[in-house]
DNA sequence: GGTCCGACCTGGCAGC
DNA sequence: TGCTGCCAGGTCGGAC
């Protein structure tokens, strides 16, 4: 599922062909991939020139002229597909279509249409930025501000740290392993993470998060549903995935049997041997 | 304000 | 082989 990795990667894929194009045509064929008036999106994305791509927390942004924001969020299955000039016919569960004044085509694909998109001005998109939390790759995410959040909270780790108003971009993965290299069982309440700990999350989450940008992403498994860039290649990281989807497996430190548990309604998978 | 939980959505897969 | 029902999970909104 697209976190800050798998993200990253389509962004920096897509900022090599998509700044300085114009969008000739757009058409949605699905209304739910566009939050709000589908109408009001389309006249907003016509014409327009994409001058950025970037990325926040686990939303792609892209800067267009006239001061507008385009901003998508791939939720469980979304996907963006660059396409060239007579490159490869619309793939299955196409949502919206872009056609560039050259014939290139950017291509929102979508099998569970969860993922949404909309144009925002540049003071809305500030105002959505900043409710969002800190980006765990900048200079600004430090253990001592993670230690200060997390006196606050009697709720699990796991769960906090999967809220985006905290730290922005982490998803269920790589919580998951973040929590693992920590040796920081996910069950614990974030006011009972002390500072040894606090500072070994930090570390493991700038790790893990660092690795996996390497690696373009994790890809679960193979099918419509699962993930692959901008131009169709799945990630690679799924091979260094310490306990995600290795529920019964001997811990690679101490040897214990995985568990898997739910906790806000989704699997967290931790070692209990090893994470306290 | 913080926390919890259902809804959204549909492909994949296990079980029968 | 075909059908049924559960699972996956990021975000939002409502309830407590």
């Amino acid at each position: 599922m697209p976190e800050l990795p798998e993200v990253e990667t389509i962004v920096r894929r897509l900022r090599r062909e998509l700044p300085g194009r114009q969008v000739a045509r757009a058409e949605v064929l699905r209304p739910n991939a566009v939050r709000g008036s589908v109408r009001r999106f389309v006249t907003a994305v016509t014409g327009a020139t994409i001058e950025a791509v970037e990325r926040r927390a686990k939303f792609i942004v892209m800067r267009l002229s006239g001061r507008r924001v385009w901003v998508s969020h791939l939720r469980m299955t979304g996907k963006w597909q660059f396409i060239a000039r007579g490159g490869a016919a619309l793939p299955g569960y196409t949502r919206a279509v872009f056609d560039f004044e050259d014939g290139a085509r950017l291509v929102f694909v979508d099998p569970r249409t969860l993922g949404e998109m909309e144009v925002l001005s540049a003071g809305a998109w500030r105002a959505r930025d900043a409710a969002l939390g800190v980006e765990p790759l900048s200079p600004a995410f430090t253990a001592e501000e993670l230690m200060t959040r997390f006196a606050g909270s009697r709720r699990a780790i796991k769960e906090w740290l999967l809220d985006q108003t905290h730290v922005a971009g982490l998803g269920n993965i790589y919580v998951v392993e973040a929590l693992w290299r920590a040796r920081v069982s996910p069950r614990r309440r974030a006011c009972h993470v002390g500072p040894v700990r606090a500072r070994r999350l930090h570390a493991a989450i700038i790790d893990v998060l660092t690795a996996a940008v390497a690696k373009q992403g994790t890809t679960l498994g193979k099918g419509v549903t699962h993930y692959t860039d901008a131009t169709g290649d799945p990630g690679a990281f799924y091979d260094f995935l310490q306990v995600y989807d290795r529920e019964g497996e001997p811990c690679a430190r101490c040897g214990t049997a995985i568990r898997r548990i739910t906790q806000g309604q989704r699997s967290t998978y931790y070692c209990p041997g090893c994470q306290r």
